[in-house]
DNA sequence: CTGAAAGCGCTAACAT
DNA sequence: ATGTTAGCGCTTTCAG
């Protein structure tokens, strides 16, 4: 037996196909007691309206936009290149998709973008935005009055907690950060010693989180590797090779290191250099052409890693789903990290 | 500017509309002269077939059937938990799923469930079947006469190498055993001793790979620590606990176990109970209630995962492309290894 | 408030 | 070998 149509319902509930639409979709001009037929009929017949159908009807276009930060760094031009690269394919979703770029760590510049997408020509206002969020009070301030104009906004890689947004698509990162205590306290299982943190700056977010869960994990399970206070390298290469090498010259009994921002090229420099023995047990994030071959030479031992293919695509269905008001899996849009060493590398 | 129609083709080839339907669908009862304009004409335009008016026209309903192994260990059931549930979902999408169960291990009873298939009343013979495969002469030919009589077969979990099987949806089994080598290798780092092995069946074809793997990379990279032959459990948590005692009370030099097929229950009584000092670092395979518990209670250091729900979408995308005939990517199907430690447990 | 009718992009009889 | 026409399930004018 065939699913249900408009048709059935219509038949059921002794109204016409417009009548059953209007119920459908909420628009009012429909007595309370017709209306109430029509959910009735529905609810007996099972009644489940086709997606595709109704977009192929109403001709359907999601407009989709993207803010995203000025290239400062290679993970946010990927980022860039990625939505670029899905535009494409997604056109054949009926979705159209516009970016535009702000610059970094300012919460001025990324309001008023924001803003701008609202003010736009009707035709112009996208359905979802997706933004790479700068923890600020006027983006949260901004997101709210997108969401009041009835546009869905999904916060990516970086969330906005306490804000209106519908979505977060991103990794777990304090998550993230414990995955690299549990490696890293088994990498050096046995050994004395203490483990290096490299991060870019305390003042990002998600490098903040990951430290903690790294914390939290070394201090319950590790208790006798003790971390010493994060490097900060402020994710530049030369930046991070002076300052680890000065660290590593200093204690040489440094038995882990865990990098946790960017800047891993130095990094790798830095232990070629001063190559401690027995070599520190290193495990860092991103995986990129320079960390691709730390792990093939044997100097970065684990890389945990976004995939931010898999985190646009998924940001594009969640948008889709929640435009469409179909209902969507709460954990969706956690992505997972991914972990790779030497020998699962893609 | 619209995405331009068949109307449009039409016009500019200056044909009807199922001349350009039947260019579009390699029918034939057209002149090659004609077929080529049409063809321009699809060129020029940049025409792209609406794939979800296509379906809502042909009111195409998907037949898929899973033939999955009996509820033996709960890996294999919550995969056939799984596709009951996404067997609701699926409706929406136009794809009507039905399910059974055969013997485990049993490439007889496969076979003869698969020609089943094969001979039903013709509306009840399937579009398309997926299969958690086990590696016999038997199912290979039963594979190969579905195929023959035009339908999609997808083997999931467990691939049927040389066989007629449309592809193959699952982990890269190759690159997790090296990974799991990878892992315990390090975890083991400055030991001696031996590295147990237990796994279910050689005649499991995934089973096979990991073992293959996971001894490439002890050996190139972890000479000192020797895998001693695999300990077969057949997945069966008993059989895996009594096995297992064996070899810890035998071997007291055991200081890793790679666990890479089912029983994980039993593999973790096993350790209780003979509790070696010091404790041996144990990788497992798949994320279950038993083995969330071992992770989190410190008996079990990693589980490698494949996310069922994750595959099984992915198999019925692959199989309906596969049945519109539409291009697949080489790489689909092929889904992440995931790595869980008890710090990063979702 | 409610309904009839004309599509959306594509396919499938049924002509010619 | 090619064209005409009537839908698929839903939405959207435009009339009652």
């Amino acid at each position: 037996m065939l699913r249900p149509t408009v048709h059935d319902v219509a038949r059921v509930a002794n109204v016409s196909l417009s009548t059953v639409d209007r119920v459908l979709n909420g628009r009012d001009g429909v007595r309370a007691a017709t209306r109430e037929r029509v959910r009735a009929a529905m609810r007996e017949l099972g009644y489940e309206r086709d997606i595709m159908a109704a977009n192929l009807s109403r001709k359907r276009v999601y407009k989709v936009h993207f803010t995203l930060p000025e290239g400062s760094n290679s993970f946010m031009r990927n980022l860039a290149e990625e939505v670029r690269a899905q535009a494409r394919e997604a056109a054949r979703d009926r979705t159209r998709i516009s970016i535009s770029t702000v610059p970094p760590f300012d919460g001025r510049a990324l309001a008023a973008d924001l803003r701008r997408l609202r003010d736009a020509a009707p035709e112009a206002v996208p359905d979802g935005v997706v933004v790479v969020a700068t923890d600020a009070a006027e983006v949260r301030q901004a997101v709210s009055e997108l969401r009041g104009a009835g546009i869905e906004v999904i916060t990516l890689v970086s969330d906005l907690p306490a804000s209106a947004r519908s979505r977060f698509v991103g990794i777990d990162n304090v998550s993230a950060g414990r995955t690299a205590a549990g490696l890293l306290g088994r990498f050096c299982r046995g050994q004395k010693g203490r483990i290096a943190i490299v991060a870019g700056s305390m003042l990002l977010r998600d490098h903040v989180e990951r430290r903690l869960g790294f914390e939290q994990v070394m201090h319950a399970e590790f208790a006798h590797l003790a971390p010493m206070p994060p490097i900060e390298g402020r994710d530049a290469a030369d930046e991070v090779e002076r300052r680890v090498s000065e660290a590593l010259e200093a204690r040489p009994d440094i038995t882990g290191i865990y990098s946790l921002g960017g800047g891993n090229g130095g990094l790798q420099r830095a232990l070629l250099r001063v190559s401690p023995t027995p070599r520190p047990m290193v495990v860092a994030h991103e995986l990129t052409e320079q960390s691709r071959h730390a792990l093939q030479d044997g100097v970065f031992d684990a890389v945990l890693h976004q995939d931010i293919g898999h985190e646009v695509r998924s940001a594009l269905d969640i948008l889709r789903a929640l435009i469409d008001a179909t209902p969507v899996e709460a954990g969706r849009g956690l992505i997972r990290t991914e972990i790779f060493l030497r020998d699962n590398l893609p």
